[in-house]
DNA sequence: CATTAGCTACGAAGATATTCGTACAACAAT
DNA sequence: ATTGTTGTACGAATATCTTCGTAGCTAATG
């Protein structure tokens, strides 16, 4: 049996994040938010949404005239999948060659290290037994 | 001044990580390869290289009747475009988040999982002065 | 009630990616 | 020399993604 894929295309993601971010909005608030970084139509937000409906990326109320959208899969699930896409394709399987990568280049604060060496830590703790 | 941005497709980067295993290889060959594991017919493959060519993705030599294509752009580079890009676009900028979702699932080797203590402790090392 | 504004639905154009058939050249084998 | 094999080039069909114009519905406004 195989898993379903969510396999969002960048502008699908952006509307995502959105939607995670924010909760459930409407085309017309979505369309506004991605008008400050980019220029679209309004219909062509629109048309992506009634897509990413049709692929069950996300539910719709049609309660009310105007259509509330949102997520219908998780963000901490499609980043999983888009992650673990990425270390089989692109780093050959090794987890750990991503890491390292993702280490050496950007900078992140003590916190973010410490609670990176924490979960280290745990992991370690897991395997002892 | 922009970088020039590394966006292989799924399939082109499948060619590219023969080539950067392999090295230098004819269209015959990375097609042999490629049949292993999925089916396509071998002009297929040859026009994804000659089009891998147009776009500068790789370098041939067509001084033989059979051209030899190598890589255009090294593997480092590209997985760090692509993990910048996933960081940003999928873990709101933040390489920790992508980091410890890594570390999550994945199961990685003791000796990996070392090497990342031995990363950590270097960049602590660095942070210090 | 007529007009306007805001919304959905939908078709179609444009861009890009993928696949493959066919033509033609070079070369080896019979 | 004819035939078969292996290669490149290229056009075209198909698929998918993205974008937008237009039609039509509903509600609010004058």
């Amino acid at each position: 049996m195989t898993v379903k894929q969510i396999k969002p295309t960048d502008s699908e993601l952006e509307i995502l994040s959105i939607l995670w971010e924010k909760g459930p909005r409407t085309v017309r608030e979505v369309h506004d938010i991605l008008s400050a970084t980019k220029d679209a139509g309004y219909t062509t937000t629109l048309k992506l949404m009634q897509i990413m409906h049709e692929k069950e990326l996300l539910e719709r109320d049609t309660s009310s005239k105007t259509h509330v959208y949102k997520a219908a899969v998780s963000q901490e699930k499609t980043r999983q999948q888009l992650l673990n896409k990425m270390i089989d394709t692109v780093f050959g399987g090794s987890a750990s060659s991503l890491v390292m990568q993702a280490l050496g280049q950007h900078r992140s604060s003590d916190a973010e290290l410490e609670k990176i060496r924490e979960y280290l830590a745990a992991i370690e703790k897991q395997e002892k037994r």
